[in-house]
DNA sequence: CTTAATGCAAACCGTTTGCATAGAT
DNA sequence: ATCTATGCAAACGGTTTGCATTAAG
């Protein structure tokens, strides 16, 4: 809600009909705080929103958004597809097991290695995905309280 | 069908009923020459030398193999899950977008990096998934054949 | 006015599950 | 004899598509 305009001109420079699906969309993505979001996430943000928006729109709407470079998507483990807001730096992610939590980073050293490999195998490299899972700080406190109460009873 | 003796003992040293779908699937991820295949291609494979297997089956015994650390599972950006034979030893992935084929790769440096990353931001590493998405020599040379085609005609 | 975007429901595709039967130990 | 593995078909979950309708330019 709180970007309309912003939204508007985003969808008039990147050359897209402004329709209220496509507005709705791309507010949800830009405003929502946990930055990753799924179609059905989305989906039921609007639902909330009383925006009267089908699923197969929200699809249809972030494949073209994909398009025109506004999101890009991603595959955690999941299984399902996130989409997240295109910033323009590339970053690889961080997801937590337990509480899905996605963080953003970016290693340079890590990106070179990349390149290096790809051209002791002779590959065109024309894309890389590099996801660490593991366990927040967060959850892992909670973990080690649960245990220690496991242990105490 | 060329190591029927070698997937029994395996198959007993994992603790696990000798049957013939079993036998049939781990032949067939040991022996193929592509090493990275989805329950789909398994099922063909195994259809054509008339092993009377179901690819429910062939779900039901991946997911078991992956138990007893026979098989390890990939998703690439494919959607489709592909498995390998379990080596031990870790390693990433390279994929040509344009043949399929799938070649590995280890860099302890990235490895190491990846740690680093883990733990400036105070995550537990469970694991981790990196895929270099590409073009391979051989698809390269292709492609460069057919735009001269092209280009000539 | 023309052409693209939407909603809905049905189709899709990879994977999983229920159930009755076959088979390994 | 027991208990797990199998085959089949039906269910599932995420995503896509066909079609008639609505709305943007």
């Amino acid at each position: 809600m709180i970007n309309k305009t912003r939204s508007l001109s985003l969808l008039k420079k990147a050359g897209l009909k402004v329709t209220s699906p496509r507005l709705s969309v791309l507010n949800v993505l830009a405003s929502s705080k946990k930055g990753h979001l799924s179609a059905e996430d989305i989906y039921k943000e609007l639902l909330e929103s009383a925006s009267d928006i089908g699923l197969a729109t929200i699809y249809r709407v972030l494949s073209h958004f994909q398009k025109v470079k506004l999101v890009s998507s991603l595959n955690f483990s999941s299984g399902r597809t996130v989409y997240e807001m295109e910033k323009g730096e590339h970053h690889d992610h961080l997801v937590c097991l337990q509480c899905g939590i996605v963080e953003e980073f970016m290693d340079s050293e890590i990106e070179q290695r990349q390149l290096n490999v790809a051209k002791k195998y002779q590959f065109t490299l024309t894309d890389h995905s590099l996801t660490l899972y593991g366990i927040c700080k967060k959850c892992a406190k909670e973990h080690t309280r649960i245990n220690s109460k496991i242990s105490n009873s």
